[in-house]
DNA sequence: TTGGAAAAATGAACAGTGTTCATTTTATTT
DNA sequence: AAATAAAATGAACACTGTTCATTTTTCCAA
């Protein structure tokens, strides 16, 4: 083993360790108190020396926003062995509202801040693109087994993914108030029921 | 006038001067520019005196948070000479979607930044439960005329909200990005525009 | 094994943030 | 005019992200 490549892997180990320690901070106590300065105590190293690792911190939050997405992938996979294609869509749903229920910081990460969208070179947006492919598919599979005639694939994947965003985003952000007689979880719950039976009829 | 009633209405004229400040920076250099040492020079005051009128800076920005949906609900007035109930409907969501895309910082500082919501006594929720008291007569009046048959008022209006939030909060917030070929602006109107076809299916 | 170069880590310093509070200034009342 | 009450001040506190001259560590050839 060259040292050159050592270093290379030594490298990454430190972005790793960096990425720990900025999940555990951000998932424990908030964007706002993952500061570089916690990051660096947290892992026993200067504040200085988390910059040769990362331009800034929003480029650690980018790559925690990626991995969100890797991660919502992976809840995705169970879908494959869901033959039909509107059950697979609704699962679909479930699995995405779930994330955002069960993992509140890592979907406003990836879904609602903009600390992430302020980095320049943000890859071509593989993950989302990814993502969003998935859901596409699923639709002009539903689309070929009848449903949803004659509707551009474009604008209702964005309408379907605007619906579920909205809801989550909503939720994450506490705007669910003006329905105070309700729990916010049930409210989604019920509503994402109701826009389930909707599309059932297209 | 008694000097008890004039020192009323300059506390009052106080906070209007910090509140025209606020929005000024708020809107021409977004919320971190719009800092108190900012709206302090702009006034001509020290940062102190701020203190003096305003719990805290969340405060200041609740209050324009308020403001927006007055501005909002102020658009909405001419929907009261549209007779038809899904014509009503539709004009609302059309007022609504441009309300976003023409005051994006108003937009955002109502329905996304969570900053107005640590403010603890955000009085009852007035402007956000009237705004929603809006959305769901429109919808009642859509089933009185035989829409959206034996759906759940409180559910249907979260979905519509929702879905139209869920645009909003993506154009806002840059997460057209996946769909590249489109200007974020016509997938919008695109996407709105399937979207009424849907309803009015229903 | 040692000396010099390259790489890595440091932590003080900079310019900024929201917020507090003892002090000073201004206004009102006696 | 003096005493009291109200309003405004601005320095200070504890933070923030980021930079960079300085120090420490690692590496490799002589």
């Amino acid at each position: 083993m060259t040292v050159a490549t050592r270093k290379q892997r030594e490298k990454e180990e430190m972005r790793q360790l960096i990425l720990d320690a900025a999940r555990k901070l951000f998932l424990e106590k908030g964007f706002e108190q993952a500061s570089i300065r916690a990051i660096a105590e947290q892992i026993e190293y200067s504040p200085g020396t988390i910059y040769l690792y990362f331009k800034e911190k929003d480029e650690i939050f980018f790559a925690l926003h990626e991995e969100g997405f890797t991660r919502l992938i992976g809840n995705m996979a169970p879908l494959q062995y869901v033959a039909d294609p509107f059950e697979r869509l609704k699962a679909m749903g479930r699995i995405y509202m779930e994330f955002a229920k069960n993992n509140k910081d890592f979907y406003d990460l990836m879904f609602i801040m903009s600390a992430p969208m302020n980095v320049k070179e943000k890859g071509d947006w593989d993950m989302g693109v990814t993502a969003l492919e998935h859901l596409k598919s699923v639709l002009r599979d539903c689309q070929a087994a009848g449903r949803f005639q004659g509707m551009d694939i474009e604008h209702l994947s964005f309408l379907v993914w605007s619906s579920m965003h909205g809801m989550c985003a909503l939720y994450c952000r506490e705007r669910c108030a003006p329905y105070g007689q309700f729990h916010p979880v049930e409210l989604l719950d019920r509503s994402y029921a109701l826009f389930v039976s909707i599309l059932n009829r297209l």
